[in-house]
DNA sequence: GCCGGAATATTAGCCAGACTAAGTTAGTTG
DNA sequence: CAACTAACTTAGTCTGGCTAATATTCCGGC
């Protein structure tokens, strides 16, 4: 038999692999991909730069920039500068980009609120007691 | 204050977009990406055919078209045909697809039980006991 | 003050992986 | 046996990731 971490890191692996599959479903047919949520929804407290999104998200600056353009072409970000200093852009929600952020996570958090709800009380107890272990991995990087 | 399921679907929207980086690091300079070790792992028991392959990994024909060529390219699984229907053609792994996909496995387990190993015990616990939670989450489709 | 290196973004070009539409070949059925 | 259906593949498009190269701007030292 194996050790202990070795067979939980295998569920582990498995669980998140079929994780992967129900978040891609819960956001298909949104108005917005995944991706592209995810960056709006950085954006609500008010703007960022473009180096700080890259960083939040784990992608190269090039991506973030691509994805920042799509969004801009959409009408959904701005983009503006830092009087303190030219190099930086900085980019923040528009009312549009706004509303839809907010009708989009309506949307997918009604999503998983159906799969949530045909959970028992216990088992959604169990779930809300390993989010703050979930969360906690990987967090120490390398 | 809003309701129970609710939060909790925030929560869990919010670490499942966490997760699927900390997946993301977890094969990333491996000499496979994550979609081709996980169609690897639906051969390891045998031949399967695309319908299925497809079916199981949520995609489309068309994509496991050209997944599957991309693997035969690389020498890691062969396709055959069914004696019973000339329509259909099976894919299964080859010497060298079964060494590939240990080989992986081993090192992404590795890479998992490394984040594991820097939880407590009690964490681990409450983490074992969420995994069937996650694993029945999404199985009722629509 | 200005010159060279560091920091911030963007552009360009590549690849994986997803989709739809259309085409091919082989069974199935009225 | 003709028409439909099923199983795949091909072709074309899109998103999203990467690296390398480029332009700007800032800053520290001389």
């Amino acid at each position: 038999m194996r050790d202990d971490p070795t067979r939980l890191a295998e569920q582990v692996s498995t669980v998140l692999r079929h994780l992967v599959l129900l978040l891609r479903r819960t956001v298909a047919g949104q108005p917005v991909t995944s991706q592209q949520y995810a960056v709006l929804g950085s954006l609500e407290p008010g703007p960022r730069r473009m180096t700080e999104l890259a960083e939040e998200h784990a992608v190269q600056l090039p991506t973030m920039t691509v994805q920042i353009n799509r969004l801009e072409d959409a009408g959904l970000v701005a983009r503006g500068s830092d009087p303190a200093d030219a190099r930086v852009r900085t980019v923040e929600l528009t009312g549009e980009g706004r509303d839809r952020l907010l009708a989009v996570r309506r949307a997918r958090i009604a999503h998983l609120s159906q799969e949530l709800a045909a959970l028992t009380d216990d088992e959604r107890a169990t779930l809300a007691a390993a989010l703050p272990v979930l969360a906690k991995l990987g967090r120490n990087p390398r």
